[in-house]
DNA sequence: CTCCTTGATAACCTTGTGGTTATGAAGCTT
DNA sequence: AAGCTTCATAACCACAAGGTTATCAAGGAG
């Protein structure tokens, strides 16, 4: 769980920043220069070098030196781990309804014995 | 941008945290106390607590007091809602090579001294 | 009523994070 | 060679984060 669980840590804090988040976006249109990234927040030179070095720990951007300029391009690979992470919840976000029910219907029917409101233990476990 | 870009930040937050993912997987097999949650970890009830707090304000939880147990339920929403965002970069997963020529097209046009992180030659921008 | 359990809260410590300024290396430009 | 541009790095600061122990409120159990 945790030779891939750390980068999902430094994943999903890596896009715990908005002004990660924005740079990320920025290169969705073209890779650029730290300067160029740097250049819609008001913050200094070195903040945005520290945004990227977070970045590219996380896999999320690759850095190529050209001359002075170092360019850097989105890699997506980790978002997409990311999205298939969360999406062992998809279901849910999908019978939520259901599971409310059941935890209300539940919890009224127990309630005065101080049981929990177990909701539906969902046999399905697709456990990793 | 910043109206749910704050809760996107909060639930990337919370979901930085190998304790506090353990935490949600826990909770899709049903509701838990505090005590229930923090067994598994060699950890203080007040630490515990503290992640549970994170959760819950990322909205990935919801709490209900039956005795003098406080169950923890899972919510998937903000999940789902993470989930979305990264979708934007699904295409980045996909159709990488597609992307880079954009990026060099896009830098291209933008910058005329300094050669670009040329990967892949010519090619014209194919922004969305 | 008294005791025990559950869990929140406060006070505190240590680390990490996001920001700053200052500095220096490396590479164009002239 | 001299100077400007680009960026990394170091040193520093403020504050948030994750953990601890100590304490306390509230609700069963005896």
């Amino acid at each position: 769980m945790d030779e891939q669980g750390d980068t999902l840590t430094a994943v999903f804090a890596a896009l715990a920043d908005p002004t990660r988040r924005a740079i990320l976006q920025r290169l969705t249109v073209g890779s650029a220069s730290v300067a160029e990234l740097g250049e819609p927040f008001c913050m200094s030179q070195p903040a945005v070098s520290k945004h990227l070095k977070v970045l590219e720990r996380a896999g999320l951007i690759s850095r190529e030196q050209v001359a002075t300029a170092r360019y850097s391009r989105l890699e997506a690979e980790p978002l997409r781990e990311a999205t298939e992470y969360m999406q062992r919840y998809r279901r849910f976000w999908n019978e939520s309804f259901d599971r409310l029910d059941a935890a209300l219907a539940d919890h009224l029917s127990t309630v005065t014995s101080a049981e929990p409101p177990s909701t539906t233990p969902e046999k399905e476990r697709t456990d990793d």
